[in-house]
DNA sequence: TTACTAGGCATAGAAAAACTAAGGCAAGTG
DNA sequence: CACTTGCCTTAGTTTTTCTATGCCTAGTAA
């Protein structure tokens, strides 16, 4: 009669999911949204994993939970192991297709910076396979699956991860040829629609307070949540964009739009491409490098 | 309208724990087992992942499987993550229950060594709320829920990890008075019942060498599995039992086993505990010094 | 005071995942 | 040549996990 082992079992893995995404993220449904699935599914894990403890790793409260004594000093410790876990699975992806290199890009930077930037990349490098996704906040790369991102920063971001600035952001009216006609001076632009792009509401303001234009009255504005949806507007006439130098200079070197007034404004923020720390390929700098040589 | 990630999600947590425990333990039979589920569930979950990974993880062949180049690679990767989860779940467990301390040892020793020493540790130790498990084989402390270890291990073992020598394994012939009396020459002992422990079938050529004791026939012999239960029946007069004297010392001093014959011989073993690297108590150490010091 | 809202809890039922059992196969072994 | 070992596959079942819903509490606004 073999003493079989009344095996000590590890709590369940998607428990400890569960608890490292609330505690990391400070609440349950944020856990849940990064987790995809209902708050009372992660409610349930996190329970669990407090019945294995017998002991509570939240103290709940009416509005979000607040992390216990035991739950705070527990955090770091499953923060590492699962920083290990999805180090370990990408490990295992770019070995397994060490051609694949996927970026990540702010949606207006992958539309009208990269896209542009594509074909001669891909020239470069006929064996990469290149995929983009378009997110609107930068991802944590070492934990989703990306090699490379492509995101506007403010130019003090000094993060410790190897950043590279790819471009200066700047910016200035542009319209459709058409359109220029009636903009002889910039108080002209008191006439006329503006576009506005939804997550950069400011432009405006502050390409006037630069540029020392002052106007009677501000005009009526449209807004497009796309970037790129509204530079497609600005071609067809429908009003003047605030207009990113480096997101419309192809529309502006084929004559598709112009800009009336010369004034460039920095907006202090820089176009910045990072890589994932850990990838032991070459390839994914190669690519960014390529990327800072490459013309649209 | 917000771009929604198509967030790039882990392979399934379970699929990763199949493969790890499948590669580092050499086989799907062996991970089944140390799973505790069917070597089927542990086929299907390294399925997925190497679906996931769009690449094999293991080559098949009719007598087992051996790791892919790609597995080879990735399982270091997966080993030390796991590695770290545990570690995780450790410290939660005894942040949890600071006083709780678990002691893994060998049947034998556990109700034959240290049982006896129990009553001394908890007048020492109060408040520790000390658990026992009975394991054939010494577990791996940092993954299963140990934070003591006792067993026997051969003298040369020198591993790296703490380990502390308790006592060394003498063997010598033992039984209950009465039967004590027909054994006055070792050769007498080719005359009586014989009772044997099962993993330590040995013990009785190793001494009747040692002890340079030539026997015309060897007699009958009965075995137990639990070297305890051989004990019992030696109190019971049941046959002469080869005792192992840390083992058999408080039945020697209490008179219901007696030695017939002075020989004792060296088994080349030891009795060594050992303890969970990581613990960030003092406890452990403290009741493995004092189990030292114990007597029974 | 009186809604109203945000965030979390509890429960039941539904959906999905995991597991088992059984049959099959291929290559060593006696 | 039969037997054993170790794995695969599939179907069906069990178990887990998730969602949906209603409820509760404490801030916030009216």
């Amino acid at each position: 009669m073999s003493v079989k082992p009344p095996r000590h079992r590890l709590p369940p893995l998607n428990a400890m999911r569960a608890f490292e995404a609330a505690a990391r993220l400070g609440g349950i449904s944020r856990a849940a949204d990064e987790l995809c699935v209902t708050p009372g599914a992660v409610a349930q894990h996190i329970k669990a994993l407090e019945d294995w403890a017998g002991a509570a790793l939240f103290s709940r409260h009416a509005r979000g939970v607040t992390l216990s004594d035991l739950g705070q000093r527990c955090l770091g410790d499953f923060e590492a192991a699962f920083d290990q876990l999805h180090m370990a699975t990408q490990n295992l992806r770019i070995r397994a297709a060490p051609n694949s290199i996927r970026i990540a890009a702010l949606p207006s930077l992958a539309q009208l910076w990269l896209s542009p930037r594509m074909p001669g990349l891909r020239a470069r490098f006929p064996d990469a396979r290149i995929s983009v996704a378009a997110l609107e906040q930068p991802p944590n790369m070492e934990r989703e699956g990306y090699d490379i991102s492509v995101f506007l920063e403010t130019n003090a971001d000094g993060s410790a991860s190897p950043a590279e600035v790819l471009a200066a952001d700047h910016i200035l009216p542009v319209c459709a040829p058409a359109l220029a006609a009636q903009l002889q001076h910039p108080a002209d632009l008191a006439d006329v629609l503006w576009l506005r792009d939804s997550i950069w509401e400011q432009d405006w303001a502050l390409w006037l307070e630069k540029a020392a234009v002052e106007l009677p009255n501000l005009p009526d504005s449209v807004s497009f949540s796309l970037y790129s949806l509204a530079v497609e507007e600005a071609c067809n006439g429908a009003g003047v964009l605030m207009g990113h130098k480096a997101l419309v200079e192809r529309h502006l070197s084929d004559g598709s739009l112009v800009a009336p007034f010369a004034d460039v404004v920095p907006t202090g923020k820089v176009i910045t491409a990072r890589l994932r720390s850990g990838d032991q390929r070459d390839l994914p700098a190669q690519i960014l490098a390529a990327l800072r040589l490459t013309r649209a």
